[in-house]
DNA sequence: CGTGTGTTGAAAGCTTGCTGAAAGCTTGGA
DNA sequence: TCCAAGCTTTCAGCAAGCTTTCAACACACG
């Protein structure tokens, strides 16, 4: 599951794109305009941008140029129109990591997202900036400016959930899967325990976990 | 992106590989034949090589030598098919990087390729610094201030698969396939001894391993 | 050949600190 | 007010890791 940001003005083939993706599992955020999808990448970040070019606002090739500006490393796949080379080559020297030319297949750009998370998966790609902190999925790894912060591996895996799926309400269940595996017959209690130890240990780093009575957890960034 | 040379008769599996490598943004050439492979790459260099080592024409151990022995040190990944456990270890004596064991994975195979890659972007052959100490990964060979260290062979796997990820949590998994190779059923609680005898070795040389329990280890420079 | 030096990994006992059950407390909602 | 859901602390038990010892082996050198 990732977190993708679509900024694409032409409706119909962004929605069309949503929906695909959230088929295959991931959390979807649309924004048809440069500026918008710009000041929503610097506030909410994301692990995937699909980006096209032609953008009312600003210009695709600006929102790419602003994010790697930002030393945000985030795997963008730039949306073009036959013809466009130029930019094409341009977007690519501005740090794109692959483009497609419109009109495409649907299979051909779930073929590349999945290209795209598996390098997430192995590579870490960009550490993910939550509150204060960063969390550097590859390794596995939490930092504060730059020092790291050790936990336990419970507390690490029910962190790692949360953090893949910040903005969303996480059931227990979800966490309990996520801790110990599928299908293991765990007491959804303990989830609560790590959740104390877990917010005992973010206490002053810029973030919260917020119950929501009978449905989860979430993320709150604060301050 | 890295320009990529497969040498490898089994066309199928080749294509496969070529295909899969484009895919994630790479520029590969592919050729069936050793002698070939070793002309092309004498003439044409690469960033990376896969090379098989049962191949018509001439054997890919010999295409490493030669390639070596023109001073080239473009990382080569070996391709050996099971049992092929003599020609694997001559290999990597040859001074090739990494090896798969067929069949594999092509995730697998992609996670080498991207650990290789960034081998390239971080060296450049330049001894790496790891608190008070260089390790030169060419010559696999650990440094204080120009006087070299010798370690026993299975102390210098774990050590260099640490500097490798350094930074990145190690599960002992991985260190046990490091060391002995893939799919070796190692206890993996052999890793616990020698990190503790390179724990004693590097005592006072500016580096500690730490322990994350239940998760692995990882370096941290100290002073 | 024998001797010395060094490496390797199994075994065993020790240390550490994570884990989750239990129990009692707090909170939010009806 | 009451109850269910959630919170938090405590603590015994135990899994994970550490370290030393030792026998087997490998190799260099005389």
């Amino acid at each position: 599951m990732m977190r993708i940001v679509i900024i694409e003005d032409n409706k119909t083939l962004a929605r069309g794109l949503s929906h695909r993706l959230k088929d295959i599992g991931h959390a979807v955020d649309l924004l048809h305009d440069g500026s918008d999808g710009d000041s929503f990448l610097a506030d909410e970040g994301a692990d995937l941008v699909i980006l096209d070019i032609n953008l009312p606002g600003k210009d695709g090739l600006e929102v790419l140029k602003n994010l790697r500006g930002r030393g945000d490393n985030t795997p963008v796949l730039l949306l073009t129109a036959r013809g466009e080379t130029k930019d094409r080559v341009t977007g690519l020297d501005l740090g794109a990591d692959d483009y497609l030319v419109k009109p495409f297949e649907a299979e051909e750009l779930e073929a590349r997202v999945r290209a795209l998370a598996r390098r997430r998966n192995t590579d870490g790609g960009a550490p993910i900036k939550v509150g204060k902190l960063q969390f550097d999925r590859g390794a596995r790894r939490l930092f504060r400016d730059g020092a790291a912060m050790e936990l336990p591996r419970r507390e690490l895996a029910v962190l790692e959930c949360l953090i893949d799926r910040r903005g969303q309400l996480v059931p227990k269940r979800t966490l309990a899967d996520h801790v110990y595996g599928l299908g293991t017959e765990i007491e959804e209690k303990v989830i609560e325990i790590y959740i104390s130890r877990l917010r005992k240990r973010l206490e002053g780093h810029g973030l919260k976990i917020r119950t929501a009575r009978g449905l989860g957890y979430y993320f709150e960034e604060e301050e």
